[in-house]
RNA sequence: CGGGGUGUGGCGCAGUUGGUAGCGCACCUGUUUUGGGAACAGGGGGUCGGAGGUUCGAGCCCUCUCACCCCGACCA
């Protein structure tokens, strides 16, 4: 590529509204521009880098066994309605209406497409196993899309979709995912982890994400120092239940004033006691009805640990106004005397005394004890209590035979791998006809990639104060011959000579044969993150030399000008 | 969706008590430069997000609207 009539799009300064490190490096080295909130041009460097990564996963799709389709990214309601997502999917699920007023939606992932094709061609247990992947726009209208291209709404995302005889193969094709996955980010030069996860609104049984380290990461992550669990915090297990130091005479319950003092940490000051002896109450909308949770107040609420207990599809804090309506005093909640279910996470067990809101306007109840309260039972067992805190560093691990302690690291998740089981072929009644002749659902698994994210996380990943640092496998080129003369001359020359040399040998190479001055050049390689640089120029043609540097290493070599059988083998060293 | 903020040339910004819009970078032309984002000279590009209003006069004041950004269970 002659970047003399390439699009080089770089800025010295970042837009004001990139924040991480990796957007504002991506916009300066003009990669990827903003069109409106969450949607994005990938401009050329960009694609090019992008199409690397596609090229990986698809190499390592292909060679797991995955087929490839494609699916169309608008997709009609009534399969959403078979499957019952049209109303649980809320309104990241952006829908519309055709001319002929029938309902669409921009597909936000394509479970129910994938089920209904491989439904109507795959009928017989002879054409399984079968997984099937598409590499492909998605749209999730995101209440917050942010960081560039790492949570855009508009993305591109690879997703696979297995489909098996039944469960015991089902997870044989999970692993056979799990692999490639591992595979795939190997080759991308990322550090990642794989952890357990939640498997949210896709729903299923089992789940693992792929997640890159990264201090600007999205998610957090629970690692155990002693053995290999690792999880996300939302699903992490915590019900251990520790016992705490507590005098054991217990006083009866007393309220207090407490003036304006609606958060945990004023009410802790005000009363004099740590923050774990605060229990709050978290007023919930859970489909529909209205439900309390008590948490210690120094933990977090996992919503989806609580989502998981109570099976239902929608929860999210009450608001303001459905707690006037309901007589709820905000900021003042406790738990006695409330009149809608109460259920506790196991760390209110061990309290024998605890401070919570009053109920009333700038009241708060001390040494209350939850045996008087009415905590609800949950399913048909008696279990008043159960794990719906967030774990925190410091939690111990639960696996069996460990007593390693967790620590936390963020992470941007990449990659998920679910195992979803027969939960969309029952809904979508979808079936093959097996050896004995009966009709059954079809096992599924589901896995993706987010494509612009894993660029976005390698380059979080990669960089410095020059600017990007691509491993080789995803650099936008891996080496740039750079003429350092601005005119037409022998230093031009001999640089597209040496280009057509390497370019002839099918080297993934450029030439910087514009006319701009040396140290705009450099600056620019450096910012693109093009790993080899090869220099000529006045000076370096004096010396019978072309100047080598590698950008990873930052050494700088010197070498036979004359010789490019020697400056291949160089490169070839590096590859 | 709630709260906050910002919209001025491609990007980053300034713009006084309301008086007819400016700077840096980028871009174009020329000359001089020529190894780490060159210098000088000249030049082009703006209905100041949009609509309405107040005023002799609005980038600035008022109303509405749109877009973008930030924060948001943890206060229950």
């Amino acid at each position: 590529m002659k970047l003399s009539s390439y699009l080089i799009a770089t800025l010295k300064e970042a837009p004001s509204d990139a924040e991480t490190n990796s957007h504002q490096l991506m916009v300066r080295a003009g990669m990827i521009r903003k069109i409106a909130a969450g949607v994005y041009n990938f401009l050329p460097t960009g694609l090019r880098v992008f199409r690397k990564v596609e090229n990986i996963i698809r190499e390592e799709m292909n060679r797991a066994g995955a087929i490839e389709v494609m699916m169309p990214f608008v997709t009609p309601a009534d399969l959403w309605q078979k499957s019952g997502r049209w109303d649980v999917y809320g309104k990241e699920l952006l829908r519309f209406k055709d001319r002929a007023d029938r309902d669409f939606c921009l597909g936000p992932t394509h479970e129910e497409v994938v089920t209904d094709l491989v439904e109507r061609e795959a009928k017989s247990y002879k054409n399984l196993p079968l997984t099937i992947y598409q590499i492909q726009p998605k749209f999730r209208d995101e209440i917050r899309p942010r960081y560039g291209v790492m949570r855009a709404r508009e993305f591109t995302m690879k997703d696979a979709y297995s489909f098996d005889v039944n469960e015991e193969l089902a997870e044989k094709s999970y692993l056979n995912m799990f692999n490639a996955y591992r595979n795939i980010f190997d080759r991308c030069g990322l550090t990642y982890k794989a952890v357990q996860a939640d498997s949210g609104n896709i729903g299923g049984s089992f789940s693992h994400e792929f997640m890159v380290l990264a201090e600007t990461g999205e998610d957090l992550v629970l690692s155990c120092d002693s053995c290999d669990f690792a999880a996300n915090v939302e699903t992490a297990p915590c019900n251990q239940v520790e016992p705490l130091e507590q005098s054991e005479n217990l006083e009866s319950l007393v309220e207090v004033e407490t003036p304006n003092m609606t958060s945990v940490d004023e009410v802790a000051k005000f009363l004099g006691l740590k923050s774990d002896r605060i229990v709050k109450t978290l007023v919930l909308e859970a489909d529909g009805q209205l439900i309390a949770v008590l948490i210690r107040g120094d933990h977090e609420l996992s919503l989806t640990k609580l989502k998981k207990v109570l099976g239902v599809n929608f929860l999210e804090l009450a608001s303001e106004k459905v707690l006037k309506e309901a007589n709820i005093v905000k900021g003042f909640c406790g738990p006695v005397d409330l009149n809608i279910p109460i259920y506790a996470d196991y760390s209110i067990k061990p309290l024998k005394g605890f401070a919570t809101g009053a109920n009333k306007l700038n009241f708060h109840n001390i040494n209350v004890c939850w045996e008087s309260l009415n905590i609800q039972e949950i399913g048909s067992e008696k279990a008043m209590f159960s794990d719906l805190r967030e774990a925190v560093d410091g939690d111990r691990c639960l696996s069996s035979d460990c007593s390693g302690i967790l620590t936390s690291t963020r992470g941007i998740e990449v990659g998920h791998v679910f195992k979803l089981g027969t939960k969309y072929s029952e809904s979508m009644n979808a079936t093959f006809t097996d050896q004995d002749g009966k009709e059954k659902n079809y096992f599924m698994g589901c896995y993706g990639i987010g494509v612009g994210r894993v660029v976005a996380a390698a380059v979080e990943q990669n960089n410095d104060e020059n600017g990007i640092r691509f491993p080789l496998a995803l650099a936008p080129f891996q080496i740039v011959v750079i003429s350092t003369d601005k005119k037409e001359g022998e230093a031009l020359l001999k640089a597209r000579e040496l280009y057509d040399y390497l370019l002839n040998l099918g080297y993934d190479i450029a030439i910087d044969d514009r006319a701009e001055s040396p140290g705009v050049k450099f600056k620019d390689a450096e910012l693109i993150g093009i790993p080899f640089q090869l220099r000529i120029g006045p000076k370096s043609l004096a010396k019978g030399v072309i100047e080598f540097k590698d950008r990873l290493s930052g050494e700088v070599l010197e070498l036979d000008q004359n010789n490019f059988e020697a400056i291949r083998e160089k490169i070839d060293e590096l590859l």
